[in-house]
DNA sequence: GTGACTTTGTGCGCGTGTTCACAAAGGCTT
DNA sequence: AAGCCTTTGTGAACACGCGCACAAAGTCAC
């Protein structure tokens, strides 16, 4: 029974590779701003350059879109812009509610990134009645008493989460409840959904953790620099331990 | 010649996945809420639970570091707090500086996630003169000017650069020529970096644009509902071709 | 001390993603 | 119109990561 585990997703979908999604808007970024300059036609090379990726990648991500290269030329900047934008699906508007309106929630209402590409903010919501009635980039914060309400009227599909840690599991919860299907999730924890529901995570610290590391590498390692054997400190005898029996 | 181009890192380095470094953090704050109600052993399976993981997966990373388990057992919360903070560099400080004090740099600066783990902000620095000297978080802000200064006086090994896309690959040059090898990036941009120099890069409309991908697959993709097939459109015959002649 | 039970650590097969290298295809020159 | 040159699109080899499934190893009960 159940041959393979993957009722996750359709996963083939329709059989763009999820390393290939994850570029595109890359690409797309790329190619507005060739498109600001006024570039009609841009080659592999030159845009896998912008991009910062390797050239035969670019054209086998783009080759899973269709055939809109020309042999000998390039492709042509602006059909390639609307065909990304179309796969992206950033040809409709996208309505989207941004939960938690502390300092990270304002830097994203104020974030220019949203409006650009089709997401339109329909509500700013907070917990606290202190912000609740401020005016955040021209928008009125309502309370998270109104959010299922906000979410029916407006259509929301995507949910921002940026709210402390303890109170995001509960945010999701209620806006899964009320028919959103996507959220984006700022605050450190992991989320739990139903199948069905993507969600996606940024997490400042993590990122800086990894850089950490690498840092450190490039120092010489944990045991590098340090006298210390990998694998060192057995349990009972180094001086962090307070609970492990000597 | 150059029979392989790995000369961009060690790759190798002591041999741990680059997978596994990205997942060490989110055990590791999994690990700390588990240490802070008291927990003092765990197993993979609830460990992994918690990180939203395989625990053969979890079994696997850690065994990178060591064998750090106890067989029938689990294991000992503290230690592997200690061991996985050691092999992420998080048993020693390191100073960062943020450019950029908008919305953004702001949302930064106040971040609870960049102190409690051993990250010491060494600076707020902006180009704006109406932002510069005002207090943030308990940081004056200073001018760009100083960059170089900061970054030599306090010893910052990682910059977070939180400035327009305009103004990042010229900051992004100048803390790199003044010794910092890890960068943490905001901006919408590609940098370029010489090697050597670690880049990591935060993209909140990048997020977006992927999980507008899933929720259009989830509504039917791009040609589901619409009546055009794959492939629609050839050049010259749709509405959004300007430059192309008829 | 012995046996049953629990949980780790890992060998192995599979799928995904990346890169090289080249044939096919189109444009441009003469 | 023919051949050269540029660039795409892709086949094939390779590298990487994931997860199953199981043997090894340790604990606990009696």
């Amino acid at each position: 029974m159940t041959p393979r585990q993957n009722r996750h997703r359709d996963r083939a979908g329709r059989g763009i590779p999820e390393a290939t999604v994850a570029r595109l808007p890359v690409y797309l970024r790329a190619l507005t701003g060739l498109q600001e300059r006024g570039v009609a036609t841009v080659s592999s090379e030159e845009l896998a350059a912008a991009a910062g990726v390797n050239s035969a990648k670019l054209r086998k991500d783009l080759s899973h879109l269709g055939s809109y290269g020309t042999r000998g030329v390039g492709y042509e900047v602006e059909y390639l812009v609307y065909q990304i934008s179309r796969e992206l699906g950033l040809t409709q508007d996208w309505v989207v509610a941004i939960i938690g309106v502390g300092n990270l929630g304002r830097a994203l209402a104020g974030y220019g990134g949203f409006a650009s590409r089709g997401f339109r903010v329909a509500g700013l919501l907070d917990a606290d009645d202190a912000i609740v009635g401020q005016e955040i980039a021209g928008m009125t914060v309502q309370h998270t008493d109104r959010l299922e309400d906000i979410i029916a009227t407006h259509g929301v599909s995507i949910a921002v989460i940026a709210t402390p840690a303890s109170a995001a599991q509960g945010v999701c919860d209620r806006v899964v409840a009320a028919g959103v299907t996507s959220v984006l999730n700022f605050a450190p924890v992991v989320l739990s959904v139903p199948d069905g529901v993507d969600v996606r995570k940024v997490d400042l610290s993590i990122e800086l953790q990894i850089l950490a590391f690498h840092e450190q590498r490039k120092a010489g390692g944990p045991d590098g620099l340090a006298p210390l054997a990998a694998g060192d400190a057995p349990p009972g005898t180094s001086q962090y331990v307070e609970t492990v029996e000597a």
